[in-house]
DNA sequence: CGCACTCTTGACCGCACTCAACGTTGGTGG
DNA sequence: CCACCAACGTTGAGTGCGGTCAAGAGTGCG
């Protein structure tokens, strides 16, 4: 579980602290933990389950901008609200601290602050990645992508089945297409024997050296 | 200059020391400062002129994901190797530290860490905020979105002429568009009169409050 | 002047979107 | 237990926005 590697970083004596400054919350599938927009005063590690990060337009339209699991921080932007929604996908689990009581424990302790700027620059990379996604990619590429992507955070190394949590519509929002298109894009990369789709919420990599040529990577 | 207030937050006491490690260079418009997958020894600040910080694919599409000005910092990745490449859009200076060092004197102090840290924050947010842009816009929302974003950076609050040093095809690349559909797009702002072109590297802004409610802003 | 390069404009095309129908699943109440 | 319904996903038919291909105008440089 990474937040324990983070609390390893953060040098123990701090863990303590850590605990006692935190509160649990428990969130439904689809309830919504905070808005873009809402006063930024709270900062959170998710324990369990799954989070999507989005923004929406004025008319509906909305863009995904990260799945996050067990480990991962949110609301850290350095503004006074937060740049994106936050609503659990499955049911999920957070850490909870108010936002000034982090900064001070920051203050005291370089190595969290480190972790968390190693933290954000990957973050960064990765959003750069997929604005060459959203930007560059055919359907077939996003969504070979998606699925390598999430491999690749699962630890799944080579063939083997994947969790799919998400329903169509999210991957479809992350992406930057319509669900027809995901769904359709899953049935082609089905019928090229790229992946297996045993279940709605299940993929399985078949040929996951060819995947990873058609995402491009 | 922002660069100047970097070393203000940082401290003026280190201000020797900084200017001491770097060395300054120069850099002609279209020369590469790095390429995606160089090894990441050095870290730059820019001090004049403009940056473009692009991906490939291995087919030429090319993805560019910021246009770096005075101030700005590159080559931060916490990784062995740069995860874009960098070159310049017209003349340019940077000032160059040697990696270790430059982590030696984050080391040091606390304050230039947290600068970076925020910095970095910030980035992570217009990196989103690109994400909805390539996602979900249409071309005329994202010429809009444009032309407003930079009219921000260049500190332009309400009508008003605004530098575009970088060529259509740059712009193309950046809102994941072919440079005819941006040249089709400015041609229509500029019917619309929300915009005027008085020549190619230019554009005068004539209804400011229009444009930002195209641009979804 | 001639060449190369950038930008604009027009005609046509195709990939992904829209609209629609249908199948599947899971929850609810009779 | 089954009937009903709503939510989700799949598939098909047709459309349209932005891409492709091509021609031409404008500009800078040797």
């Amino acid at each position: 579980m990474r937040s324990i590697a983070v609390c390893a970083a953060a040098g123990v004596e701090l863990l303590p602290r850590l605990t006692a400054l935190a509160t649990g919350r428990r969130i439904d599938a689809g309830q919504t933990l905070f808005q873009e927009g809402d006063v930024a005063d709270e900062v959170f590690t998710l324990t369990e389950g799954m989070l999507k990060l989005y923004k929406l337009m004025s008319d509906g339209r909305r863009q995904i901008v990260g799945f996050l699991v067990p480990g991962d921080f949110l609301g850290l932007a350095f503004g006074r609200s937060y740049v994106y929604s936050a609503e659990a996908v499955v049911p999920t689990t957070v850490c909870r601290f108010r936002r000034p009581q982090f900064l001070d424990m920051l203050e005291d302790c370089p190595a969290m602050e480190k972790e968390i700027l190693g933290r954000t620059s990957t973050e960064l990379a990765a959003a750069q990645e997929q604005m060459l996604l959203l930007g560059r990619k055919t359907a077939r590429e996003r969504v070979a992508s998606f699925i390598v992507s999430l491999a690749r955070r699962s630890k799944i190394e080579h063939e083997g089945s994947l969790p799919l949590p998400m329903s169509r519509s999210d991957i479809a929002d992350y992406l930057g297409l319509t669900i027809e298109t995901v769904s359709r894009t899953f049935t082609l990369l089905r019928k090229e024997k790229l992946i297996e789709l045993p279940d709605k919420h299940v993929v399985e990599i078949k040929k996951r050296a060819e995947l990873e040529q058609v995402a491009g990577f």
